[in-house]
Formats: C-alpha cells, structure tokens, sequence
DNA sequence: GCAAAATGTCAAG
DNA sequence: TTGACCTTTTGCA
C-alpha cells in the first residue's frame, strides 16, 4: 500500500480519532523493529505505532473487504486491498521524540542488516540470569518471542536455566546468526519453522504443522532427536520447553 | 455455553 | 512476581 492514499476507519472505535487523521493520506513507508511495526504517512509528524502483542492479527485481502465483525480495530484500504487490524496490545499515534525513546529501549534485532549484535553479547554474559529469560528480553534483543528462544536453545544444545555469564561469545556469536538465519526464514515464509528437513517426519515438501519445531509446544513428547520427554516450566512470565538431554550442558 | 490458552507487555506491589 | 489487558479459537461439558 505504500505510495497510495489510504482510507481508515476503526469500525470498533477505540482508533477512531487516529484513524480519522490518517484517512486520506498517502502511506510513505512501513518499518519494523523488532515486535513493534511503524507507519509513516504524508504530511503527518506522527507515525502509526501498531505491536501486535499476544493475539493481535492483520488479515488482508481483496476488496471488497468483509462488513466489519467483532472488534475491528483498524481498517485501512487501498489500492485495490484492505487490511484489518484486531486485538492489538498496542495502536496508537507516537511523535517522533515518543518513538526514539521506545527505539532506545530495544535490543539489537536479528532482522537488521545493519544490527550489530554486540551489546547484546555484553549484556548476555555479564548477567546472572538464565539465558531463557535473557532471550525473551526486549532490551537484550528485540524481535525474539516465546517460539524462537525455545527453539533456538534447542539448536545450541544449551539449557534454558543456565545463567548468561556461563554462556561463551561462541556461543552468543552462534545462537545470533542460527536467529538471524530462522527469522530471515520466518519473514520469507511467512511461518516459523526452526526444523532441519531431515527431522521432519514427512520430509519432502512444506514443514507440516505439527513437523515444525523441535520443542515449542511438545511438553511430553519424544525428543526428535533422541527420544526423551519434551519438559515445560514457566520462565520468564511464559512457558519454556526443552529436552533434558540434548539440552543438558 | 464457558474456561483456558495463545508468537506479549506493562504497572503495581 | 502478579494481575490486567487486548481478542479469537479450541476443548470440554
């Protein structure tokens, strides 16, 4: 939709004032940094601040868009498309200085060419706290949610509990290029799946569903790879799930 | 029909 | 660390 006029409604009228100052603008430019996403538009200071938080969902398609069901937040359309907002934890307008200070508080984003991974390796090894916790950190590093910190654990063979200042810069250099790799495949794809092929039960075409992670959601099942139980605990206000023995060091 | 869970964050204590 | 919040889907009765 870049590049056209855009017309918004927030058909539940929690937007409805913000929707109101952005209908009938040309959208410039969309930018994401890590959870949290930025519209910019014509002739408008402010930016569109949309973070999609737990259930938040965009749902696009063409127009004729669908009467309004539910708690519509946001509609934008344009060009032929629409896109719906819903359940959001965030959509709001933020000036330029509210958003630099939102920015200041994230971590590197695995998804940006030019991140540079090294104030997340500082401040991973020289915390106490377990890695687990320190991956679901914003601050530390953004972008990285529930499903990529267990799986990307797994993929190190480093268990969730163990405390950052026992992690090595290997290892941190590692587990930053194996995210930036699974991220850049999620953004491509559309989907997460963190599964070499060779660990998929079916092994040829697209990732079935329940084919796509090695842990994420399997409490109970056997370890793709060596048969064990799949454990579960809560860490960092969210469930953690690994396998206690290709994770064990 | 209702509870619980879900790729998350923040304020309060 | 806990509870609140945003909304939909799923599983159970």
């Amino acid at each position: 939709m870049v590049g056209q006029v855009i017309r918004a409604s927030s058909p539940q009228g929690r937007f409805a004032a913000g929707a109101a100052l952005l209908d009938g603008r040309v959208l410039m430019g969309v930018e994401a940094y890590g959870k949290h996403l930025f519209h910019r538009f014509e002739g408008l200071g402010d930016r569109l601040h949309v973070h999609l938080g737990l259930y938040g969902t965009f749902v696009s398609g063409s127009v004729p868009a669908p009467d309004p069901r539910g708690a519509l937040r946001l509609r934008m359309i344009a060009d032929g498309h629409y896109v719906d907002l819903r359940g959001p934890t965030r959509c709001e307008l933020l000036t330029a200085g509210e958003r630099r200070e939102l920015l200041a508080r994230l971590g590197p984003d695995p998804l940006r060419p030019s991140a540079d991974p090294e104030p997340a390796r500082q401040r991973i090894v020289r915390s106490k706290t377990p890695i687990g916790a320190l991956l679901m950190d914003q601050a530390v590093l953004a972008g990285v949610g529930n499903v990529y910190r267990a799986e990307v654990l797994f993929r190190a063979g480093i268990a969730p509990t163990r405390p950052g200042t026992a992690m090595s810069d290997l290892e941190v250099a590692t587990m930053w290029s194996d995210l930036r790799h699974l991220m850049r495949a999620g953004v491509r794809t559309g989907r997460i799946v963190t599964t070499a092929r060779e660990h998929r039960d079916h092994r040829r075409g697209p990732a079935r569903d329940e084919d796509r992670f090695y842990v994420y959601r399997r409490t109970d099942l056997p370890c793709r790879i060596c048969g064990t139980p799949i454990r579960t605990a809560e860490m960092a206000a969210r469930k953690v799930y690994w396998c206690p023995r290709c994770q064990a060091r």
